[in-house]
DNA sequence: GAAAGTACTTTGTAATTCAAAGTTGAAAAA
DNA sequence: TTTTTCAACTTTGAATTACAAAGTACTTTC
């Protein structure tokens, strides 16, 4: 028997981008003071993990000034759904064969 | 609000010891090279991700002979246990947050 | 004009991952 | 009895990743 490692996403591998990726598939948008306030990082880590969402076209950017103030909003792309979706199925399969 | 990343284990952040895991978790034992042939991994790989979960103590190592050939059985101790169940139910919760 | 806020980028270091090569000890083959 | 083989590692080295901290650019508020 063999068991494929592939059906789990790299990008989904690290705590950090696995609940950045959970938080965008429930929120139409989300701003990044906002997650680095849900997930307690330092500023550059969290840009570093929404850079690499966003070179896999998991996420998408979009910026605007909110009042006077700049905002930057990160939401989820269809292929960023797809992958999450697939990631999430391989979880759910390996959780079901312990049941 | 906020979001504690700490309810994902480390040691299982890695693909090929979530599996490994998992393997071990429904199976009373599991030899190296069953081991080796199901994940397709080098032995030097397989053996550095069994060091890494052994030195967590969530596996123990037990050498025998099998007739005349050296067998190295690994199983999941009772820590190891409680840390997987501990970390599949993270898990079962980001998922159940998706639906 | 100084300080503060947003959202980065850069820098530097430490940790992780992996393949490949080397090692050990016992057994089988020559 | 020397050699080869096999299991199960350990070591090495290189690439990648992760993270904090510091630096940057632009703007606004004091």
């Amino acid at each position: 028997m063999r068991i494929s490692l592939e059906q789990f996403d790299k990008a989904f591998e690290n705590r950090v981008r696995l609940q950045i990726m959970s938080v965008l598939a429930v929120n139409s948008a989300y701003d990044f003071n906002a997650l680095k306030d849900l997930l307690q990082l330092t500023d550059g880590n969290l840009a570093s993990h929404l850079k690499a969402l966003e070179k896999e076209q998991y996420i998408s950017i979009t910026k605007s000034f909110i009042g006077r103030k700049p905002n930057t909003q990160y939401a989820i792309t269809q292929k960023g759904k797809d992958a999450f979706k697939k990631h999430l199925q391989a979880l759910e399969n390996l959780i079901k064969q312990q049941k």
